[in-house]
DNA sequence: ATGAAGTCTCTTGATATCGAGCCTCTTGAT
DNA sequence: ATCAAGAGGCTCGATATCAAGAGACTTCAT
């Protein structure tokens, strides 16, 4: 089946034959996923009253199990946001009372961003009706191509992971 | 080699082994790369003085073909924006000189949007550089494996592309 | 000790985006 | 003709983001 970067290729094919367009197959293809994506999640969060920024945050620190609690600086690497929006979510969460902020008893620069008990459910619940979606959108998909997939991506993610970038 | 998504993936195995989180192995890769992605053009833009988002806007209309116009609705359903955002992003593009806003003469409710000379200029250069950039980051992968990657990601977006979505 | 450089978080100001509603014009049924 | 419904683009208010820089504290070499 065709898809609007086919189109997209076609016609730079035409406008500028002299141009070997060939990248954009891919990464075009991986910037316009990312956006329906985008706005498939915002739709399954929405049941949950959650933005898709508040679910980035939450489960961030989910994962990072008991007591649950990281440093905003931690949050930001895995979140890739600035410092200055990450101040921004953490006093819109800690307001809705997902999360607390605590002082970093090691180092009184820092602070420590722990989730309460209502923030650990939510992101709980969360998680499981996005990757019930994720399952449906990936269903175009057998097993065996998804592992191939995510293989392949996996060699373009890596390099801007594990370099300082 | 190990990516960002492979820690985030073992570490909710870790912490909620009763759930079968496979399907982040293959979207959650693609949104982080999105976001690499975004900042790599960003910088790549930066050379020729555009914005990613000008970008999107004068491709669409270089891509047209003579004489280089669309509708704004055209261009909202390239490039996935609101029709406010696309209000305003016009609104810039004319003020810099790049594109020029035509009564529909078909259409007295509508707008043709046109691009200038320079503004075509720009779009060329500007996509040249991209498409560097984007050799660099994919020669990670062979040409059949960019062929296969591309393939798989063709069926996850044509559902988006095609259905209403 | 002491000072310089680095780290961590927060503040500030500018800006782009979205969503909802509005107005104009077109379309199609009666 | 006329009217209701729809389409196209714009306005407006709210909001989230970023970049740059400031302030507090730590680290490390001297």
């Amino acid at each position: 089946m065709e898809d609007e970067v086919d189109r997209l290729v076609a016609a730079w094919r035409r406008e500028r034959p002299d141009l070997d367009v060939e990248p954009l197959e891919v990464l075009s293809r991986v910037s316009r996923l990312a956006r329906h994506l985008d706005r498939a999640r915002r739709l399954a969060f929405s049941e949950h009253q959650l933005e898709p920024w508040e679910f980035d945050v939450l489960t961030a620190l989910r994962r990072a199990g008991t007591p649950y609690q990281l440093s905003p600086g931690q949050l930001l690497t895995q979140t890739l946001v600035t410092s200055g929006t990450m101040t921004n979510r953490i006093d819109r969460l800690a307001k809705k009372g997902l999360v607390e902020r605590l002082p970093d008893p090691s180092d009184r620069r820092g602070v420590l961003v722990r989730l309460t008990d209502e923030g650990r459910d939510r992101a709980d619940q969360a998680l499981a009706g996005l990757l019930e979606q994720e399952r449906a959108i990936l269903a175009e998909l057998s097993r065996a191509q998804r592992a191939e997939l995510a293989g392949l991506l996996r060699q373009l993610t890596a390099p801007f992971d594990n370099i300082p970038g």
